[in-house]
DNA sequence: ACCTGAACACCGTTCAAGT
DNA sequence: ACCTGAACACCGTTCAAGT
């Protein structure tokens, strides 16, 4: 019972309500928009996007424990306060950046029919969810409705439009599988499971030995298979099982 | 090209290597239950049970912002040093947090079949994910291999093995639905998408609006189905699809 | 309107010194 | 062996004052 929870209100709270919508809010990035129309940047002055540019690179040089606003503004040669013109919190900052890596995903599908294409797509999408410098953590703190977003769940969209889908499967089976690739990449980076099963080779055996013989008796006896499946087998499966699914459920319900 | 790239290797570099495994590992967990058993605690002393247990009671009363070493400190009325007789650091506190929440994930699963069972355990655990009062950056940012996430993990696979699934089969299917439980809640839980769609009605076809006109044409056709699904029927939605999946895959292949 | 410099109110972690 | 107290080296954010 000692003083900690009579700190003033953190300063987010002067944001949130009428003011501006959460980061990464439909309503957020709508504000966003509207407040860039509006400003008349002085020519040799920041920007929020020369901001996201050096945390950017701040980002690929020195990693994300080194991302902070005064790094950032260190790279800009400027204060750390002059960043808070541009950028209203770190969190802001950092739902920048994730919308940004998100604009890497290329769309072209190649036309060889909607299921190659949604396969393409979720590949695409995890690799560079996999590939991008912010860890899981804050990648996925807050969900992201920027432009960049916005562009992929279309184009998921439209490929299950195309399939035949109607308006509500083709949102069940496009939310579904952004759950699915997010969830997949957001575990295999949060070191879950990576390219040569869940663990190394040694850690497996030792791991598997070391279970408590009156628990854990379904780990027992597929454990060995359980451990040693890659990532990109358990993407691969998880995308087969979830598109035989869109086919049996919305395309041939028997 | 200031100084701050000049500070020193940060501590968990010490720790890491040889020395133990990162937090949330097969390793880490392993170290960490036979230096539990080598320990001798005095009574009255700190345990790492009681700094976890103090953890949860920050967490619970004042959320995760103030969940800091100093207030779970505090909170035990001791200096935050001593803390660190018990933790290694504040990541591995809160693996340990994440750890115990999944242990709330109940699993009888009534013996209705396995489809049934499996899905009770799916939305059990997403419940359990979307009430934990831990943000999904923290929840999420390590994979967890601990005690109480095996147990979930056997169970699944159990069910898919009396199902009659190979080891194989088992362990895609197992992966699958936790990478999804994951990501949804996730999702849900970072603001993608809540119990009455995406957005409040309001926003949602002011958003709807604001499209550009000459970009996302799935989105301008479908997307009020988009942005009106609950998260709810996303939800079950995306278990129909993976378990139809499942059974057209694994079980009945043609 | 935009930026500087300095301050405020914190952090996680370490470590000599005590018991 | 375990804990205290104090320190180290940082944080994000605010704000008067300048231009």
């Amino acid at each position: 019972m000692k003083d900690h929870d009579e700190r003033p209100a953190p300063a987010s709270a002067k944001m949130s309500g009428t003011e501006a919508g959460q980061p990464g809010s439909t309503r957020w990035w709508a504000e966003r928009a509207a407040a860039a129309d509006r400003r008349r940047p002085r020519t040799g002055g920041l920007s929020t996007a020369r901001v996201v540019e050096a945390a950017l690179q701040v980002l690929r040089e020195c990693g994300f424990e080194a991302l902070t606003v005064r790094a950032v503004a260190d790279r800009l040669e400027t204060s750390s306060g002059a960043l808070y013109q541009h950028i209203a919190s770190r969190d802001e900052l950092i739902v920048l950046i994730a919308d940004h890596y998100l604009g890497d995903v290329r769309l072209q599908g190649g036309g060889r029919g909607w299921r190659a294409d949604v396969e393409t797509l979720m590949r695409e999408m995890r690799q560079i969810l996999l590939d991008q410098p912010l860890p899981p953590s804050a990648a996925m703190g807050k969900a992201v409705w920027g432009p960049n977003t916005l562009r992929i769940i279309d184009a998921a969209l439209g490929l299950f439009l195309d399939a035949g889908l109607t308006d509500e499967h083709a949102t069940y089976a496009t939310a579904t599988m952004i759950d699915f690739v997010f969830g997949a990449a957001a575990i295999q980076r949060g070191g879950g499971r990576g390219p040569n099963g869940a663990t190394g080779t040694d850690e497996r055996s030792q791991f598997h030995n070391s279970l408590p013989a009156d628990q854990f008796p379904a780990l027992r006896t597929a454990g060995a298979a359980f451990l040693a499946a890659s990532a990109d087998d358990v993407f691969t499966n998880g995308m087969a099982l979830l598109l035989d699914g869109v086919t049996s459920r919305f395309l041939n319900p028997h």
